[in-house]
DNA sequence: TCAACTTTAACGTCGCGTCATCGTCC
DNA sequence: TGGACGATGACGCGACGTTAAAGTTG
């Protein structure tokens, strides 16, 4: 029987999740998530009194993240780690934007958080580039199979004898 | 001083390259595509007097889309020797088809090909796509501070006071 | 109390990189 | 002849998987 949401509480846990609920989560394993921690990829928002691990949301969005760039890019932690520092850096964009007021501070601050996403944008359209390239060969050689399964059923104009069968598959 | 090539002379080796400079040719070490033999994924086309892998052109392209496939694609290299076995089978199924006129049996072997090329458009349609939409992911957030660069140089109709200001980037 | 979860520590695995030692090629 | 290249070990490393032994949580 869940209880309705106290408006007079103020929630003061933010909602802190242990290292199995955030593998669950980013579909990890939770050595995976201990092993970044060793290299130094990210840490606990806090420890229990047991010294269990406990993540806050941005802990688990940071985790998910190196997941996607790992599985779905395939680059090095090593990489990651780098990218991770840019990704830092414009958190703190943000929050020296909110301190300021003047404009030329604010464009420069633009600015340098788009080159940080522009060096992202280059490292993943890298890969994806090779990668469309590959599918569009694959997909080639899937049309020239089809076409000669359609020369098979409609024989066509017969432009030779069978003593030269056309080309193989 | 390179004789011209003697037309009487029939080439009965054809081209057998040795493992560096196979290795010079696709992008590998020597030690990987080494590699690649201890796990069954390719053998020299022969080997020298003196036991030197000699390796011929299909073994090239062999070792070439091994490559591609891992760093490209980033397929284990158990995935990729199941992908190699479909490739293989696809090598079979063209001389199946020359050995045969038999316009169903053919139809067989061409529906066979498709399947198996389009196993492999599969596996790497998938990967591209999660890269694909990372990518689209990142330039959605360039788009938005290249917006917020833009309202700081044009402060347009102004909707509201400096105490609120807008979000930050 | 107890089952399920967590901790640190340590060794195993994959896909190679990197010697070391010895033989081969031209 | 020698100097580059190759063969077969064997160990090292990144990014975890797995198991062990002991503590924590609800």
């Amino acid at each position: 029987m869940p209880a309705e949401p106290n408006p007079a509480e103020p929630l003061p846990t933010p909602q802190l999740l242990r290292i199995q609920e955030v593998a669950a989560e980013v579909g990890a394993t939770t050595r995976a998530i201990r092993y970044y921690e060793e290299i130094g990829l990210i840490r606990p928002a806090a420890r229990s009194e047991g010294d269990y691990r406990l993540y806050d949301a941005s802990d688990v969005e940071r985790i998910r993240h190196i997941r996607e760039l790992r599985d779905t890019a395939g680059i090095s932690l090593a990489d990651i780690s780098q990218l991770l520092e840019d990704e830092d850096h414009r958190a703190a964009n943000r929050e020296a934007y909110r301190q300021t007021e003047d404009p030329t501070a604010r464009a420069e601050i633009l600015t340098d958080s788009i080159e940080r996403v522009d060096r992202a944008i280059a490292i993943l359209s890298a890969k994806a580039d090779r990668l469309n390239a590959m599918i569009a060969d694959s997909h080639e050689r899937r049309q020239r199979l089809l076409d000669k399964l359609a020369a098979l059923e409609t024989p066509a104009p017969d432009p030779g004898s069978s003593t030269r069968p056309t080309r193989a598959p």
